[in-house]
DNA sequence: CAGCAACGCTAGCGGTGCTAGAATTCCGGT
DNA sequence: ACCGGAATTCTAGCACCGCTAGCGTTGCTG
C-alpha cells in the first residue's frame, strides 16, 4: 500500500527531472540541442521512459514552457508592484517582459515559437498565461480609455511580442532597442 | 562556346526549380514536409544536386525567403499607392501585412521565424527587405512626429509582426483580430 | 576520334523521434 | 520464505532526416 504511494512519488520525481533537463539543456545550449538521447542520458534512464510519462517531445517542451508562463507572469507581477506611479509601471512591466525575454531565449521560444499545440482550451495552461496577461492588462488599464481592455492588451502584448522576436532573428538593429521600447510604452501610455 | 552558355542557362533554370519546388510544396504542407529528399524527386533529380546549388536546406529556404521580400515589399508598396490619403495609408499598409502574412504563412515563416542566419550585412537581401521597411517608414512618417523615423518604423513593425505571430500560434483569440489591427493602426496614425 | 574533365548518381554515415517486444525487477499471497 | 504474476525498464530496431564520399557515365574539346 504504501509502497505504491512511494512508487508513485519516486515517478513523479522523474518527471520532474525530465521536465529540468530539458530546460536546462534548452537553455544552455539551445532546442536543437535537446533531444530524447541526450535527455535520457541525462536522467539516467533509457529513452522509452521518456514516453510513459510524456506523449513525446513536444508535451516536454510544453511542460517547460508552462513553467515559463508561471515565471514570465511573477516577473510581470513583481515589475508592476514595485512601480512608482501607473506611468511608470507601463514602462517597468515593458522591461521585465522584454528582459524576461531575453535572458530565456529558449523558454520564451518553447511558450511561443514552437510548442504550438499547447492545450490551452484546458485547464493548468491558461492559468498562468491568465496570469501574465491579467498583469499586462491591470498595467495598461489606465490608457486604454475607450478601447476595449482585452483587446488595448493584446495589441500592446503583440507589440512587445514582435520587438522581442524581430530582435533576436536579428531584423532590428540592436542599438535602437531602448528608444523602441519607450516609442511603444509611449504609446500605450495615453 | 555556346554550349556553355547553354549549360549555364540549365543550371540557373534548375536553381530556380529548386526554389519554386520548395516554395510550392512548403505553402501546401508546411516547411516540415520540405525534405531534401522530396525536394530531390519533384525537381527530378537525385539529393546531391541540391547542394551543387546550394550550401544546405537552409540556403534554400533563404532563397524562399528573399522572393518573399521582394513580394512583400511590392504588396506594401501597392496599399500605400492606392490609399485615398495619407491616414487611410497607415491602416491600408497594415492590412496588406497582415494579409500577406495570413495567405503566405510559410512564406512569412521562412522571412522572419526559421532561417535566421541569412546574410542580412550582404547585398541582395537587404535590398528587398529594406524596400518593405522604406514603405512602412514612408507610410508611418506623418505620424512619427519628434521620433526618430527609423526608430518608429521599427517599433511599427513589430507591432504588426506580434499582432501575425502571437494570432497563427492560436495566443491570440481570432475574433478580436480586425480589432487589435485597428487599435495598433491608430496609436501609430498621431 | 581519343582523352579528359565535369557532372550526376548510388550508397552510406551519423543522427533524429519513436516503438515493439524481450527481460528484469519487484510486490503480494500462500 | 518463496513463488507466480504484474508492472516496469531496457535492448534493438524502424523509418526518416541532412549531408557527403567516391564511382560511373556523359559529353565537350583539342
Amino acid at each position: 500500500m504504501s509502497t505504491q504511494v512511494r512508487r508513485e512519488r519516486e515517478r513523479a520525481e522523474r518527471e520532474r527531472a525530465i521536465v529540468a533537463a530539458a530546460r536546462d539543456l534548452a537553455l544552455a545550449e539551445g532546442w536543437d540541442a535537446v533531444t530524447t538521447r541526450r535527455l535520457a542520458a541525462e536522467i539516467e534512464y533509457s529513452q522509452p521512459v521518456l514516453y510513459s510519462h510524456f506523449r513525446g517531445k513536444d508535451a516536454i517542451m510544453a511542460a517547460v514552457a508552462v513553467e515559463g508562463f508561471a515565471e514570465l507572469a511573477t516577473a510581470l507581477a513583481s515589475a508592476r508592484a514595485s512601480a512608482a506611479d501607473p506611468r511608470q509601471a507601463v514602462a517597468d512591466v515593458a522591461a521585465a517582459y522584454v528582459a524576461f525575454a531575453e535572458q530565456r531565449p529558449a523558454l520564451y521560444d518553447a511558450m511561443f515559437t514552437l510548442a504550438v499545440d499547447l492545450p490551452f482550451a484546458s485547464q493548468g495552461v491558461p492559468t498562468d498565461l491568465a496570469r501574465g496577461f491579467a498583469e499586462l492588462a491591470e498595467t495598461v488599464r489606465p490608457a486604454a480609455g475607450d478601447n476595449d481592455l482585452e483587446t488595448f492588451t493584446e495589441t500592446f502584448w503583440s507589440g512587445l511580442h514582435g520587438l522581442v522576436t524581430l530582435m533576436r532573428s536579428g531584423r532590428l538593429r540592436r542599438a535602437g532597442h531602448e528608444q523602441r521600447l519607450a516609442v511603444l510604452v509611449r504609446r500605450f501610455s495615453h
